[in-house]
DNA sequence: TGTTAGCACTCAATATAGGAGAGTGCTAAC
DNA sequence: GTTAGCACTCTCCTATATTGAGTGCTAACA
């Protein structure tokens, strides 16, 4: 399914206006806009041929053409041109917000408004990998009458805490005790590393605290499990509501019923974790009907490495490409770079 | 300007009808629906009455009459029946969400969730209040390398973490002095009851610290400092697009644009913060000129008798006044019984 | 054989006009 | 003070042209 030059000039052509003007294209736009050295009688026929292999479609009769999912994605993958998106601000901006409080939920946080104000599409940030950590530190503080809080740190940094019930009999000293030991056997172990035999270990020692021991374990185990920490951060829906395409309220409302729901976004998101680079999502390549008229871009960010997060750029399919790749690109690099900084600690 | 008992009738009717239809209500309309033991013509003169005095308003010559802000005012003031609101199921949910998470935010995030899907108008939750506690105890953990974290936690469940950067030369034992002299200091201590004294006490006890120790004292400022902990929890945005008066997509970008401002949408609802009760702004009684279409039905919440967060309902002006005030009252009520329960550890 | 000019045709979008209907204000009678 | 009646206003809906962009097809041309 190859095509020739003139027809990738057209199809080009194409494309590129309709994510110009938000207008169906004509034939006589074409030969008026992009010099091809032909009429637009001759576009016209090579248009017939596009909309019959399926990368342009008509609205109506006596409309022009637009893509289908399928020219987008002709586009993205032989067409377009790579530019490249680099700006001071934004740099400035992304370590500000380091900066200012160091911690990472911070950062992502406002990453996606970020990305959302630069493109005029809604960003989305996911963090997956900061979750299934190395426990670095556990500590039980008494909280006066019969209750007592939890508190564990990773070595990713993440900080896990919850309040627990605890016997009135407890004494501050009995939960100092628990927190050493514990801190001392568990010191480095991923969630995989806690062996059966270690938590028998365990529980020998702190026989008498079987109940509280529960608790702080399950603080554990969440904390050090993957799944945890898997958290979206919602750019400004705001503004892609300035897209002429979404001047009838069903599409505002199709669109505010996925996006509120974190889980469901985070279902489509992670669908091509493994992927590397910048990825598209185009239309109907997504499982969810809803986004139909949708295309995601998406980049993976990492720590060490290791990829620990991912984010993405939800706009209509007549988004432009080749600036959400830009940026996409751009911001994973970018917020790796932060929070290696922000993270550096171990090592060097 | 008192208003005879026709006209309150009349008033009373035209509101409710307006609400219920979201249409301008005519003199037929009232005399048919609403029995009031007289023609359409004598309505029409008590109409033409309660215009000029700024009830009710026309949209235009051949229509019906719209209540006006004050209209709104009149009838929530005077004339609206104060209902109960009363469900099994949202008390469920919401003690749901109690146990399994024992968190405040937990809590909170879903009460708006919950106010939103119940009424159909946005539910805006509001802590001010989780600042502002005692001192309980700090920790700082040792990351490896030149970082360290710091936790603090307050009577009031809050937990306040921040990464720091710390000399080389730093023990692990050094941490834990510096632990244990603040714990040892401070317990106890609200932002107002620190002295100076035993600040500068605290330096001399830790002279070689003085790095560390400045960092440190930086999270316990602001984890006690009452601005620190507001936060806002948006219900679900999606609901509110079901009014019709959403058709267009001017006034969803208009409330977007507000509600994406955590920090205006603060201001706009601590304005009345010291009010008792369930409480409402109307249209342009709120300085921000967006919220003029809207209005705002508001209730605090307490935890041990102190209020220490509001909840909002906003909605259209023509929004069912009688049934936001009792689900917000139901609401605060709730949350006050539940976050009580979860911090129920002092006295006792 | 590929390209182009020309033309009839299609169809959305826009404008125009004509009711229909809801509602009002006013007047006169009760 | 209340009401019936009526002329008047203005939005909304529908039907009908009109316009204009764009196509597909055909026939002529290079």
């Amino acid at each position: 399914m190859t095509l020739d030059a003139r027809k990738k000039n057209v199809l080009m052509a194409i494309v590129q206006d309709y994510i110009a003007t938000a207008e169906p294209v004509g034939s006589r736009t074409i030969a008026r806009k992009y010099k091809l050295g032909v009429s637009s009688a001759t576009i016209r026929n090579e248009m017939a041929d596009l909309e019959e292999m399926g990368y342009i479609e008509q609205p109506h009769t006596s409309a022009g053409r637009v893509p289908s999912d399928q020219g987008y994605r002709y586009y993205v993958d032989h067409l377009m041109k790579r530019e490249e998106f680099n700006s001071k601000e934004a740099k400035l901006v992304l370590n500000g917000y380091l900066t200012k409080k160091r911690e990472v939920g911070h950062v992502l946080r406002n990453a996606g408004q970020l990305l959302s104000q630069i493109t005029n599409y809604t960003g989305v940030v996911m963090t997956s990998g900061l979750g299934g950590g190395r426990f670095k530190h556990i500590q039980l503080v008494h909280m006066g009458g019969r209750q007592s809080m939890v508190i564990m740190v990773t070595d990713a940094g993440a900080v896990h805490h919850q309040i627990i019930d605890i016997p009135e009999s407890i004494q501050a000293v009995d939960l100092e005790t628990i927190s050493s030991v514990l801190n001392h056997k568990l010191q480095g172990k991923t969630i995989e590393n806690i062996r059966l035999t270690l938590i028998q270990e365990i529980y020998f020692e702190l026989a008498k605290q079987k109940h509280i021991l529960d608790m702080a374990m399950d603080v554990i185990q969440e904390g050090l499990s993957l799944e945890t920490g898997e958290k979206i951060y919602l750019g400004s829906i705001f503004n892609i509501l300035n897209q002429p395409e979404f001047h009838n309220i069903e599409k505002v409302k199709v669109l505010l019923s996925l996006l509120e729901n974190e889980h469901e976004l985070a279902n489509i998101m992670t669908d091509v974790f493994q992927e590397e680079g910048v990825t598209v999502r185009i239309g109907e390549e997504m499982e969810d009907g809803r986004l139909k008229d949708y295309s995601l871009v998406m980049g993976t960010y990492h720590m060490e490495g290791k990829p620990v997060g991912r984010i993405g750029l939800l706009g209509p399919t007549r988004m432009d490409y080749s600036r959400a790749f830009a940026v996409v690109e751009y911001m994973t690099d970018n917020i790796s770079l932060v929070i290696e900084r922000l993270m550096r600690w171990r090592g060097k």
